[in-house]
DNA sequence: AAACCGAATTTGTCTGACAATAGGACAACA
DNA sequence: TGTTGTCCTATTGTCAGACAAATTCGGTTT
């Protein structure tokens, strides 16, 4: 342990508190909304309800008003609050914005990567559907671009994650639905880790990459004629190959939509409650 | 359209400037980080970059720092920057957040709706699936008590809108995925107008609540058998019908999962690109 | 009862100041 | 030479006080 800490300016780290690997002591406004927000969560303030003036918050707490813009700030950032001039600040009836924080929340980064990828497959067959109904020609021009990217990167043996992940944003985009591109783009990024290390390894290594890149390009060729139900089966082909090479075990059934109609696999037991 | 605004609750409301529906002018911190937002999104202003100083700022845009301060905390909210005390404002690399505002957008709000529902039948169909893997029967219970309070709503002849979007709700945290539970209840929200209207009407005129409700039925008894692929079927089934009460035209190939196996359409034409 | 008026309240904005932190320049020292 | 300690400056964080703009509410007038 011990990497130089970036907090160590000065000389005068009394008796160090034994670093907890950085422990900066919050901002006075991150305190109060984080305050603020508890008492939302916890039911205390319910919606609907007006705020205390910022003035009295501000006597409450022992800080400014700055302090307390700042807090109120970020709620209305948040989507949690609103103000209104003249009148107050009122908890807001309902959130109006959505916030997904990556690894805010208690379990391990493993599980959410599980949750996120669980997500991504939801969405990807039905993005790749509606992708090759209303792409347009630069859609495909940006698609065909992050594609030619992943091949020289696969050539030259160097990383092509980068382009790989374009490639996917760019498919959303193509769907011109502002929603799903953001969440996609949003989704992508926290892959760009494992995408990394599954690009690494020498030109022969790079049998993952490939085989990834083949799916890619039946995945575009479908969205380029157009052809909806073929772009979804590509891009269920290409999410069942992605999970399988980062060894995630998908609860999703991905081969619905191949050829194997009228399963129907009997009755099952229904006591599998965990 | 006039349905009462939702705001007027004073009588006050003065020779009405014929309110062009929310044309409020934006404060001025909502301007300054609007304006940022768009220089970090075109490329202005890349991952890593330093931002202006605060005092900079506050001079080119012609606003005081206070206002500066407030839009540079609504970016930090958002994810989008982080500032360090004694260096500088910096546009982060790759956020670990995601902040999808509704209405906040340029178009209108009836394109929104339909972005949204789209999003919407993209996951709803995995989540039924997800949702009868993996339920409790803390989940089955909350899903019947929601049935329940519809199924007196209905009875009654009374609102029911809250008890359906709670039922999706519920479904939806079954699948044990918090994302995808966050992001539906998000979704869920942004319904609860359209609902509302769909339960408005005499008990004689609640064919619609009547048939949602019986789709409800047989999608919560297949989640509680934990027949996955029936629950998928039923969900859809469910969307189907939704989007066709509520009058909205999906893109999104609905019927793909129902017994029409092989449909193949033959060879779309390439050349529907708009 | 309805419409108008005005004071009080509350958020929005401005101004100026100081505290806390970061980073670089520079001299002192080994 | 290279390292360390110190100072200075730039920048964000916080404070305090003031005024502007919008809302709310009571009282007054019509």
């Amino acid at each position: 342990m011990s990497a130089p800490l970036p907090n160590a300016a000065e000389p005068g780290v009394p008796p160090g508190p034994e670093i907890s690997r950085i422990a900066r002591p919050l901002r006075l406004s991150e305190e109060v909304s984080g305050e603020l927000q508890r008492r939302i969560a916890r039911g205390d303030l319910k919606p609907g309800d007006r705020l205390p003036t910022e003035k009295t918050l501000g006597e409450v707490f022992g800080v400014s008003r700055a302090v307390i813009r700042e807090a109120v700030a970020r709620l209305k950032a948040d989507g949690l609050i609103e103000t209104r001039q003249g009148s107050g600040a009122f908890v807001v009836e309902a959130p109006k914005t959505i916030n997904l924080h990556f690894w805010k929340g208690a379990g391990s980064e493993l599980d959410e990567l599980r949750d996120i990828f669980e997500l991504r497959a939801m969405v990807e067959g039905s993005v790749a559907e509606l992708a090759a109904q209303r792409r347009t020609r630069s859609d495909l021009r940006a698609m065909a671009s992050h594609l030619k990217v992943m091949d020289e990167a696969i050539g030259n043996g160097v990383d092509g994650s980068e382009a790989d992940d374009n490639f996917h944003i760019a498919m959303a985009r193509a769907t011109n639905n502002a929603y799903v591109s953001r969440l996609v783009e949003f989704l992508g990024r926290h892959f760009s880790d494992s995408r990394r290390l599954s690009w690494q390894g020498t030109p022969s290594e790079l049998a993952g990459p490939q085989k990834s890149q083949s799916e890619h390009r039946a995945l575009f060729d479908a969205i380029s004629l157009g052809d909806a139900e073929a772009a979804r089966r590509r891009a269920l082909d290409h999410l069942r190959g992605t999970a399988e090479r980062l060894g995630i075990k998908l609860a999703l059934d991905l081969d619905r939509d191949t050829p194997t109609p009228l399963k129907k696999p009997s009755a099952r037991l229904p006591r599998r409650i965990r």
